[in-house]
RNA sequence: GCGCCCGUAGCUCAGUUCGGAUAGAGCGUUGGGUUGCGGACCCAAAGGCCGCAGGUUCAAGUCCUGCCGGGCGUACCA
């Protein structure tokens, strides 16, 4: 990356600086370089000098320019200044930014990727609902978040694997069952009540009459405990293929679905106790079992197994991340919770603690709520009421999508509200119709270039245009030059998202990057009589065509060639 | 009460190697722009005590403390 490439030559103009006794022999830690927000501070900027000036005992302005005058010359610069109060700005090099554009069409599909993760094998755990209800909006966002977020790290080089930690166990599976055999028992006529703590949405209803449709009777005749068993592990299949499918229509693929029963099946929760209990973790206490977690400076212990023999839902996610971590053995493992979940983080990583585990092996990263608004009116969410916004809705109303830049467009961080009916109403001016338009016009250049098609009536472009080695040093406008400062900085975007878990840069970015676009396109015609230039231009187009792409790519939205 | 998160333009939100030079975008509002490649575009204007008050330093929207307002959590729920 550029960044690192100056960081690189200030670094050696320092150690070169500080040879030659031009400056006192103080360390700096990483040596910043940044984006000066005006042009007149060059493309890069660097508070070294600034930084520097306390220990060194100096002023900031003269230790920039004696570290500006030992700079070793490099390709990529063409200018160097020194400004007050004592920043080094750097100018880039026109014929070094001209190659950028043949280097980004080279690359093609790898162009932003940046080499971080170096095969470090990454699971990322996201959405994750209760499979006692379709997924909500809620999830929509957790699922755009961890998608993009799996996307990045894997063009990052992280080898990454996607898993969905199927809930399907647990006193909440119960309460599901028994709705879903009272909802069967009604639709076939018979009497039934639900548990007071049961599922009392209609999907339930709709749910066990397909099933009564599909099975027929003969459950009534079962003794009442099968009956629920049965008729409820099929309800739950259903729920999770339609999971499946809702996400599918986001974009979003699981590599691996992982069932929270299959813990429970194989002793691994027992066994998860037991290595607590051996370490020292446990005490029995009021008829239950507790993780003794005040011991690694919690406020509180945590119960494992209820008074009544029913582990709780701790007690299986503590063996599933011994599984992740332990069995599996991913070097790094990311979770994406909802904020209603962070009273769980401190626990999770206690128990990750007791159980000798590398907690910085564990990354939970927590995203705020969707607040749900109808025309403005808050929408309360209860999957137990039956009162949901459904992703699914959602997906038919505003598309896959606009939805998912919608997601992605605000920090995990920070609450979101979706209206609904500004989503709707929105999505025709939505942004990411114009990131997407940008793209659909460089296609439509590229097609009448070709002179195949349909564009542009009975002008004719020249012939042969796509043909033969572009001469990018015809490149001289400032639109084209910002296109192409723009695009090269999609590497350091990305290595941002990888770092710091926030994929909210890519939207905006992919903004920019069509915003300067179109302005090029303004100034700027690609193709003309002037064969050279067009060439060169096209060229120019192609490479922001496949930055535009890969940006889409990144967040799961399509880059479609026509619109 | 305590813990986590948020508070920036009328609205929705950014603010990029964890402090840099004159705070940005989209939507909305107002006024302009096309004899050839896509007008789902472009240009311009108006709009801000960056919640409030202190502190840290050459420099604070960014870090620290306190307060105010909102969301979430604080279960033998998940």
């Amino acid at each position: 990356m550029i960044r690192d490439d100056l960081a690189a030559l200030l670094h050696a103009a320092l150690e070169d600086a500080q040879a030659r006794g031009d400056l006192p022999a103080v360390s700096v830690g990483e040596i910043p370089v940044e984006r000066p927000q005006r042009p007149e501070h060059g493309d890069y900027a660097s508070s070294v000098a600034l930084k520097l000036a306390r220990a060194a005992r100096g002023r900031p302005l003269e230790i920039a320019a004696r570290i500006a005058a030992r700079l070793p010359s490099s390709p990529l610069v063409e200018r160097v200044e020194v400004a007050p109060p004592g920043f080094v700005n750097f100018w880039l090099s026109p014929a070094w930014l001209r190659e950028q554009v043949a280097e980004i069409t080279r690359l093609g599909p790898r162009f932003g990727a940046v080499d971080l993760g170096r095969g470090v094998r990454v699971q990322v755990e996201f959405v994750s609902a209760n499979p006692t209800g379709p997924i909500h909006v809620g999830g929509g966002r957790g699922a755009a978040l961890g998608d993009c977020l799996a996307a990045v790290l894997g063009a990052c080089g992280y080898d990454v694997q996607r898993e969905y930690y199927v809930n399907d166990a647990g006193s909440r599976m119960e309460a599901f069952y028994q709705s879903v055999y009272a909802r069967y028992l009604e639709a076939l006529g018979r009497a039934a009540t639900l548990p007071p703590d049961g599922y009392y949405g209609g999907y339930v209803a709709d749910l066990a009459r397909e099933l009564a449709a599909e099975v027929g009777p003969g459950y009534l005749d079962l003794p009442a405990e099968q009956a629920t068993r049965e008729l409820g592990d099929r309800a739950i299949r259903q729920m999770i293929a339609e999971a499946r499918e809702d996400l599918a229509r986001l974009g979003v693929r699981f590599d691996r679905w992982y069932s929270e029963q299959s813990l429970y099946e194989r002793g691994a929760v027992q066994a998860a106790i037991a290595r607590l209990r051996e370490r020292g973790y446990i005490a029995e206490r009021e008829g239950a079992t507790w993780f003794v977690s005040s011991a690694l400076g919690e406020d509180k212990d945590n119960v494992l197994i209820r008074s009544n023999g029913v582990p709780t839902y701790f007690s299986s996610d503590i063996a599933y991340h011994w599984d992740k971590l332990a069995e599996r053995g991913f070097d790094w493992v990311i979770d994406l919770w909802g904020a209603d979940h962070q009273g769980h983080v401190p626990r999770m990583k206690a128990a990750i603690n007791a159980l000798d585990l590398d907690p910085q092996r564990l990354h939970i990263l927590i995203y705020q709520l969707v607040t749900l608004k109808r025309g403005g009116e808050v929408v309360r969410v209860s999957k137990r009421a039956g009162d949901i916004i459904t992703l699914r809705e959602v997906l038919d109303e505003v598309g896959a999508d606009a939805c998912r830049f919608f997601f992605l467009a605000r920090a995990a961080d920070s609450p979101m509200d979706f209206d609904l009916e500004l989503a709707k109403q929105q999505s025709s001016e939505n942004p990411v119709y114009y990131v997407q338009y940008a793209h659909a016009r460089i296609a439509s250049i590229l097609r009448y270039a070709s002179g195949e098609a349909e564009e542009g009536g009975e002008h004719r472009p020249p012939a042969d245009l796509l043909r033969g080695e572009p001469d990018l040093s015809l490149l001289t406008a400032p639109p084209e030059f910002a296109l192409i400062r723009k695009m090269l900085e999609l590497p350091e975007i990305v290595a941002v998202v990888a770092r710091d878990l926030a994929p909210h840069h890519l939207p905006y970015y992919a903004q920019e990057l069509a915003a300067v676009f179109h302005g090029f396109y303004r100034d700027c015609r690609v193709v003309s009589d002037d064969v050279p230039l067009s060439r060169a231009r096209l060229a120019l187009v192609q490479a922001a065509k496949t930055a535009l792409a890969n940006a889409l790519g990144l967040m799961g939205v399509s880059a479609p060639e026509r619109m």
